[in-house]
DNA sequence: CTCTAATCGAGACGGTACGTCCAGTCTTTCT
DNA sequence: AGAAAGACTGGACGTACCGTCTCGATTAGAG
């Protein structure tokens, strides 16, 4: 979002003073510090105004709703983050990105923007889509790629299901995040990575 | 909640003769049907008290705030609809188990409570706790039904990680539930058993 | 008439033919109080009902309103303070009389109740036309007396204007108490008297 | 900054440009509406915002409670409807104004609106004194006038005491429509008018 | 010397209004 | 034109009392 310059017109900043590009700024570390000290509930669009220092309506002609800001504010760190890695070994970038996600969903700041939009989503059909879209279905494409490499070198069957193993594998990690709150430790991701190769490699 | 047949109806004088069951009733009936209709946002203490006829102090005077009420409305469904069957086969217990999870979590109006308070634990660590203390431990434990009578019968090997099974099969549905909101089909939860089984019995 | 009573009978707690006479003098004694602690607004039915250690529906049993129970606890103390005296002689019946319904208005605690209930009655036209009939005439006729018997004895012409001649030294007093809230000192009541005096028997 | 020349424009930028006039008009018409239809316990802060076509916060942004409403509505009334004439003649003079004066607080909008504030005046002492140091001793100021023009004329003699004579006159007017409710008519004011000249000019 | 009906305490009930908070829109002034 | 300031309508919040209503316990006269 820096200095992009160039032909970028689809971004809503566009103030001949360029004074526009501070309040953006302001509102969306504002967001996250409010995000953190008063939780969700605790976000209101004024309270946003006051600590960013910038008035309602500036926030309202950019953004339709305080979820529209967090979705901003979660911007690319989620592919900046989790970004899987590539070893050539489908157990080791396994247990890694594994362990990078449960990292990223339990202690990162951006994780609790996520988890509070996934959280928000519950409530608001319109917020999941774009979630979806916007967001999920890109780290999906990313949490897939070990799985594609391990089947292009041949660690894994012709014919296997790619996108079950990515749930197979991911989906415990939200469970325990989302639904029951056990910590999710590295033993456990390990774990997960492991049982997938035994159910695959016999 | 059963039939206030009771051989209790006298007894005990300290106070509160009074409560009244039809208050009661119609605030949980109303609920399950305003968070469907107006979803969690439009699902107001004083809709809620309009619809269930009711005065708004009296529900102040039973339940601390409206995800309380919904704890309560979610109360036995669980215990009720998600009791997994004992056929004495672990493959069909699990497949009809998660098929009923699915169908529950995807459909039913007791699922919908369930979601929303899921959504709103992300923004509520009290409630969180509550949630996973009341509800989702023991149904948790439900889960591991299958897998402990299977264990039993020695249909698994002795020092199977019974807590991590319920994980591998059950945190994938609530992933496409939460997260994905991908379809969870039948062939999806079948996979699920059928794969565990695959790993677990060579 | 508690000459019999047994020491311990202070409890009640009903009696199908005769009223609690206990919770009756709770009640008044716990809104003089009530009203003098917290004023007329903060006079309420349960606030009421809590300090007298009485039931709310035992008062509404008893009491329509807490104006009625203002009026029983005004009770006869205006027919028992302000009658005026008779020394065969008006200025000094008229000084004396005056300084003592100054009094009663300014620092009695009946005359407190007094205001409240005139208070009330700038709102509650039922309550002005009963707090006339029942309290106001009545001493507007004992107000009357000093100057009826000075006719009588000849210090007043005959076809003098009694009750003119009352409101004439009554009314600046409640004016004062009333309206502009100036101290209504002796010398004040003094002088109303001395003026009515002197226009009578120039 | 030092740019602008006109005069009074640098203050306070951004502080209330907005109070909308419309609004206050709204409300203080509605809350005399409302007091003469509804009285005093039904001029409740929702009817008026419902009446006068505003949203509560507007009211409670400007005015700390109804009886501040009330007071904002007497207004200019009592300067407006209660000021003395300048006959050259105390009698003519006197006559008129306290016929206007009973006029006011029997039958005008304003007048009901001053009895209720002298009415809640007994039960709330803070508004007592605003009342006094706001609107009625400013009333009391031109209910002198009259005197003080007579007593430069030489119609009354030096020294007379001129508050006294105030209240001597207006006192009974209040008493009849605070305390006893009777009639004010003509007769009875012409009468004070008559009384208090024949006791000074013998 | 029990029966019974009016009274008592307690407090839950359906309501109304309170005064506060925030949403989202609009207007005004300054830059 | 865009920003800061903040007034506006609207609506839900959670609280305080209202006046009504059971409820079991109490109690004195009637039977």
């Amino acid at each position: 979002m820096g200095h992009t310059t160039s032909p970028d017109t689809r971004r809503h900043h566009g103030n001949r003073y360029g004074r526009s590009e501070d309040a953006r700024r302001a509102v969306l570390e504002a967001v996250d510090d409010l995000l953190v000290e008063h939780g969700f509930a605790g976000l209101t669009i004024e309270r946003i105004a006051a600590a960013a220092g910038v008035a309602k309506q500036t926030i309202y002609r950019w953004w339709p709703s305080k979820v529209d800001i967090l979705l901003d504010a979660l911007g690319d760190d989620l592919a900046e983050e989790l970004v899987p890695p590539d070893h050539g070994d489908l157990r080791r970038d396994l247990r890694e990105h594994l362990a990078a996600v449960a990292l990223f969903l339990t202690t990162a700041d951006a994780g609790a923007v996520f988890r509070a939009l996934i959280g928000q989503a519950q409530h608001d059909p319109d917020l999941a889509a774009r979630l979806r879209t916007e967001q999920i279905s890109g780290q999906h494409a990313r949490d897939r790629l070990p799985f594609e490499r391990a089947l292009a070198r041949g660690e894994l069957p012709a014919g296997t299901d790619l996108d079950g193993a990515v749930e197979q594998v991911i989906g415990p990690i939200h469970y325990r995040v989302l639904v029951t709150g056990a910590p999710v430790t590295r033993e456990f991701t390990d774990a997960l990575a492991d049982r997938f190769l035994a159910s695959r490699r016999p």
